[in-house]
DNA sequence: TATCATTTTTACCGCTTGGTCAAATATTCT
DNA sequence: AGAATATTTGACCAAGCGGTAAAAATGATA
């Protein structure tokens, strides 16, 4: 019996992939993260991706079977992507040392992956359907994992009591910031579209926020 | 000659509004708010305004006549809102008593009007295609009035030296974060899809990290 | 080169969408 | 009440959408 005609790309076995299949496949995600980082998931239209990917759209969804599909794979790649580097925050050394090379790492991450940056902050504004559990689990448990580092630096007075969970709130929003509201970050600044130059101010001043102390406190008479 | 068949509620005298008038719009402005704030400009449907506001769509296209109509005016009510905060912000006055009321005003405006702050940052993500010219003249120009209140602060050694219009930045990211990521954090936190007593917990933290010291630095040996 | 699987294209489909039109209904005003 | 106006509705449409079917073209393999 040949029941299975068509031997769709996707159902193959996972190593075997043809030179063609796999160009391909980077081809299409780079595209989709062109398009879905730029309009959402809504405004993208399966068209104007594989336009972009120089390729008609039944030749694309060839290799994925529906534009969820693309959409999916492509906030798979990302969340490795956006935890490491939190996994790389070490419980020992310096708190100071610790906090600002992963702030550095954050920011770092934002500038360059920008397009990726928007793609997830679109998933959550959405109402993170598609990694919803992912928040719950995985990112929860590395959350947990690492604000008791924090934790313990409270306890030993080397920070400042307050839940570390949203000092890493805080980190995640001031870095990424950059990456997701870039447009009104150049506007206010009066900078040119591709212009990344406030990246350096930035890091200056989230050194300053987050490692110093940003206002002396008149000494109270 | 009857020209002019159909007198368009839009087409009348600014003041001239009937009482229905007035009740349908913001109806439907309401409703659009919700739809427009889950789903963004393209995941949102008229149906599915017109549904909210209690109303057929052609009823909702004689008060606005496009989708974009009612999204401009969303967005137009919203920059006056969204500048409140910063406008209210004293030349005079303590440093740590100004920026401290201004982030709670700001968080407060965060737990007050999430789909507002939702809303605006999915324009902002999507390159803020209505509201450009807002951020390079009216805002812009805010904050560089502002900047310069906290420029003179950093002259007189009241503020740590950086640049002013980034600590805004910090203030905006931080406090928006939590009503435009809310899932996010909600799902990291263990809380339940109305909680928001998040908020106390947040405000803490941000006075420690704008007012404060978060890190407590090792005396260099 | 002949064979077979893979890749690409052309033509198309059903559905949803934003939006229109003209008729019907409710409201206001004299 | 009755005319004039404002509001609401149901039927409809063209365009764009995600997705499919099947044939044509290409590539790999022997």
């Amino acid at each position: 019996m040949s029941g299975n005609a068509k031997p769709r790309a996707t159902e193959r076995p996972a190593g075997g992939k043809t030179r063609i299949q796999k160009e391909n496949e980077t081809r299409i995600l780079q595209a989709a993260l062109d398009v879905f980082s730029e309009s959402g998931f809504h405004g993208a239209t399966l068209d104007r991706i594989a336009s972009r990917a120089s390729m008609s759209k039944p030749n694309l969804l060839y290799y994925f079977k529906s534009k969820e599909e693309i959409h999916v794979a492509l906030l798979t790649d990302l969340l490795d992507v956006w935890l490491a580097p939190l996994r790389e925050l070490r419980p020992d050394g310096d708190p100071v040392e610790e906090i600002g090379s992963y702030i550095r790492r954050k920011l770092d991450s934002s500038r360059s992956f920008p397009r990726e940056s928007r793609l997830f902050a679109n998933e959550i504004l959405a109402g993170a359907p598609h990694i919803g559990t992912f928040l719950q689990t995985e990112l929860r448990q590395l959350v947990e994992e690492k604000a008791s580092i924090l934790q313990r630096w409270i306890d030993e007075g080397r920070m400042a009591p307050c839940d570390p969970r949203h000092v890493l709130f805080a980190i995640w929003s001031t870095t990424q910031h950059y990456a997701d509201f870039s447009v009104q970050v150049r506007h206010v600044l009066g900078l040119g579209a591709g212009d990344k130059s406030y990246y350096d101010e930035a890091a200056r001043m989230l050194d300053t926020l987050f490692l110093g102390q940003l206002v002396t406190r008149e000494d109270a008479g």
